[in-house]
DNA sequence: CTAGGTCCTAGAGTCCTCTCTAGATCAACA
DNA sequence: TGTTGATCTAGAGAGGACTCTAGGACCTAG
């Protein structure tokens, strides 16, 4: 069953912009087919493509390696440890961002902790300032 | 110790360029000191600062948060629940987004394993491709 | 004295990913 | 028939975070 783009964008989740935007962009494996009158046809199909599309872009894959990967596609059979490199790299690249991300938890929720604690104590007062940092860094000067 | 915009620019990993940004986009608790001559001279606690706004840049806050957080500091004492509630709010947003990530990763994780048994089987050309989807879509349509 | 290196300001340019506008066409409905 | 409402193209605009350029000052070494 056929859909138009309008469709395509409530169920996929971009917008109409968005997925011509994408297209221009040469990211769909086929040119996009159309009705005698110009407008946009698409399938299931696109829309699975299009689901897979904004997983990748959600972990931060830019168009142009999605456009790499489509390319390796549209080109057949023959260029498949070239697709499953392509996967891999971006796979480690995605886990060095949780790690990075970690990292950073790490760092707010020590930030958090030590405001919690002051806050309970009431001693909020002798957490880090600015203005006063030179005069009284105090016990917690680290306390941004 | 005195530290020049150049080795402050070293020694945290940003450009100078970005290093006089950040200040024009006023994400430094105090206006940053000069010397006669006009230039700027920085000490550990600016560099200890800048070691925070790259974990909470790498964790994807944006710069107008980290400005928000630092302006709440420089108002002194008062707003603790303020900054609080401002970097819970982010540790939830980077707790949602290695969420993401995850699951992207486990899209990825799946093609590449489909990837490898096909070349391992050498029926990689049974694999989906963009040309013949419609003529012969196979037992692994899915894989893209 | 001059060449090189670092610094200054103000502002323009870049990259990425959309998002929006203008102006036109076309189909369905009241 | 007239008015929505969806679509089309081409191209401009936006936002974020830098990055770079131009033009000038200053310092140090050779």
């Amino acid at each position: 069953m056929d859909l138009s783009i309008g469709e395509v964008a409530q169920r996929s989740g971009l917008s109409v912009h968005a997925l011509r935007f994408y297209e221009r962009e040469g990211l769909f494996a086929n040119p996009v087919r159309r009705l005698a009158n110009g407008r946009r046809v698409y399938h299931e199909e696109e829309l699975e493509w299009l689901a897979i599309c904004t997983k990748l872009r959600s972990s931060g894959m830019p168009l142009a390696t999605i456009r790499q990967y489509i390319e390796l596609a549209r080109q057949g059979a023959g260029n498949e440890h070239e697709r499953l490199e392509l996967l891999r790299r971006h796979e480690r690249q995605v886990e060095a961002q949780v790690r990075e991300l970690q990292e950073a938890l790490d760092v707010m929720r020590e930030k958090v902790r030590i405001y919690e604690e002051h806050l309970a104590r009431g001693e909020a007062d002798r957490l880090w300032n600015p203005s006063h940092a030179e005069a009284d860094p105090g016990p917690e000067q680290a306390c941004r």
